[in-house]
DNA sequence: GAAATCTTGCA
DNA sequence: GCAAGATTT
């Protein structure tokens, strides 16, 4: 074959996590390689050991597919999204094209890495080269050991060595390069607004189109907004639920439509290095840590990470799970967190640890229910720190010291929505209430609830668990083990 | 600051 | 082997 054929034979970038221009280091070497390139996104519902993504992850989706293929389509180019197994739709691409080469980024979950070893495989097979980087982390998580050689389990240590390493500068947006002419036929086999990515009957993302905007440019915005306002009272301000105190940016870092890297960089560039940033830095670190455990320890997904806890009885509880997925447990702080998830795809993370301690301990349910509720309804619903964030509520291993993790809900509310003001936009029906009765309504005066329009039981549910039995239920059931 | 056990670095 | 330290209570 000459240079010249093999010059006009197309390469491959493949998105999955990572739906950006800018710091994308698979787009930018197949940029770099001179060859017209061609961009693929394939949605796989079908490859069944691999959970596909939840509903509001596929509203956010979408949106972040469109907004790519729009970036994409400015320059010359297009976004093509394909249905179906990735293992069959890529090899088979590559074939139709031509293509010499495919550039995607390392995924993390064992069962992805399996997956990508296979496709490796057969494409090699076919004289189709496969190049893979480290895109949507800080660092490789290879690279940060113990002394010992061994991996961390406590973010303290990890993020000491992690801060001991220098974390790669963003990447730009690759300058100008050709792009592959996709062929009329295989436009039409472009599945973007037919992959059943967008509710129809009934369409229940009003909530989520009114809370927020996917897109690259969109997630910069709330960033940099981010970092000239907020950031200087994050340290108290991330914790008020009823506030903008948090940076906001999860569904856009979930879907990589901005890169730790970016964030980590432009954190740097606002020359912010007092308390405040350092500790806005740290949760970057926390999503790190949370990446690196499901990378090291890929049963994260499936079994406590501590054994021990696999003799715990969780209780089966169908009615109580309901009631809990619908914000109707009859605890406000609770239904107000609940509801303000269902409505808009996400939950305060002051309001996640209050009703994951509350699923786990005060009604003993399995944190996998928990975790499945959430991968559903979360539009930043993300593998690696659904789970690590999970078992740490749960206290199944992440750290060493799960004594003291049964929250109670009413003293977070008075702390953490100390004007009560979380708990009345998400729970309307006790808007008249203030104080303590607003927030254990159960033991307030008749006549003040009455005065409140309040009737437990009618238009608002008795607590379906007492705190206090709940609480002494799940250090009895813990201690145990 | 209690009460608990595991992780980590250093002897 | 031993001491220090461990997000969120």
């Amino acid at each position: 074959m000459s240079p010249a054929s093999s010059l006009s034979r197309p390469v491959i970038v493949c998105f999955r996590d990572d739906l950006r221009m800018a710091d994308h280091p698979a787009l930018h070497e197949a940029a770099a390689s001179g060859a017209p390139v061609l961009c693929v996104y394939v949605l796989d519902d079908e490859t069944s050991d691999l959970p596909p993504p939840g509903a509001a992850s596929r509203w956010w989706l979408h949106g972040t597919l469109a907004d790519l293929r729009g970036a994409l389509e400015k320059r010359g180019g297009t976004l093509l999204t394909l249905g179906g197994p990735l293992e069959k739709i890529l090899p088979r691409l590559a074939e139709e094209t031509n293509a010499r080469c495919i550039y995607w980024h390392h995924r993390l979950h064992e069962k992805e890495r399996q997956q990508d070893e296979r496709l490796i495989r057969t494409l090699n097979h076919k004289g189709v080269e496969v190049r893979a980087q480290w895109g949507s982390v800080l660092l490789d998580p290879e690279r940060i050991r113990t002394k010992e050689g061994g991996f961390y389990r406590v973010y303290t240590s990890f993020w000491k060595a992690l801060q001991g390493q220098a974390v790669p500068e963003p990447l730009d947006l690759p300058s100008d390069f050709p792009f592959f002419r996709v062929a009329p036929s295989l436009m039409k086999t472009d599945r973007l607004d037919e992959a059943a990515l967008l509710p129809r009957h009934p369409d229940w993302a009003g909530g989520l189109r009114s809370t927020w905007e996917p897109g690259e440019r969109e997630a910069h915005e709330h960033l940099t907004d981010f970092l000239h306002h907020e950031v200087d009272h994050y340290g108290r301000g991330r914790d008020l639920m009823a506030e903008e105190g948090t940076s906001r940016l999860s569904p856009y870092l979930a879907s990589g439509a901005i890169s730790p890297r970016q964030v980590w960089a432009t954190v740097g560039e606002h020359g912010l290095n007092g308390e405040d940033a350092r500790i806005f830095r740290s949760e970057i670190g926390w999503r790190e840590f949370a990446r690196y455990t499901l990378y090291h320890f890929p049963q994260l997904c499936e079994r406590n990470l501590n054994r021990k806890f696999d003799a715990l009885s969780w209780r089966r509880a169908p009615e109580d799970l309901r009631a809990w997925q619908k914000g109707q447990t009859g605890i406000p702080v609770v239904d107000a967190a609940m509801r303000q998830l269902w409505q808009t795809g996400w939950m305060h993370n002051r309001a996640r640890m209050i009703v994951g301690s509350f699923l786990t301990k005060h009604l003993l349910v399995d944190w996998r229910e928990g975790e499945a509720w959430f991968w559903d309804t979360l539009v930043d619903a993300d593998r690696a720190n659904n789970t690590m964030n999970w078992q740490w509520v749960a206290g199944t291993g992440i750290d060493a010291a799960p004594f003291f993790r049964v929250f109670n809900p009413s003293r977070q509310a008075e702390k953490f929505d100390p004007d009560g003001d979380y708990i009345r936009r998400w729970v309307p029906e006790l808007a008249k209430l203030s104080g303590k009765a607003l927030v254990e309504p159960w033991k307030a005066q008749a006549e003040d609830l009455h005065a409140a329009g309040v009737t437990l039981g009618k238009t608002y549910p008795h607590p379906i668990v007492d705190l206090a039995e709940g609480r002494s239920r799940a250090l009895v059931t813990f201690r145990s083990l």
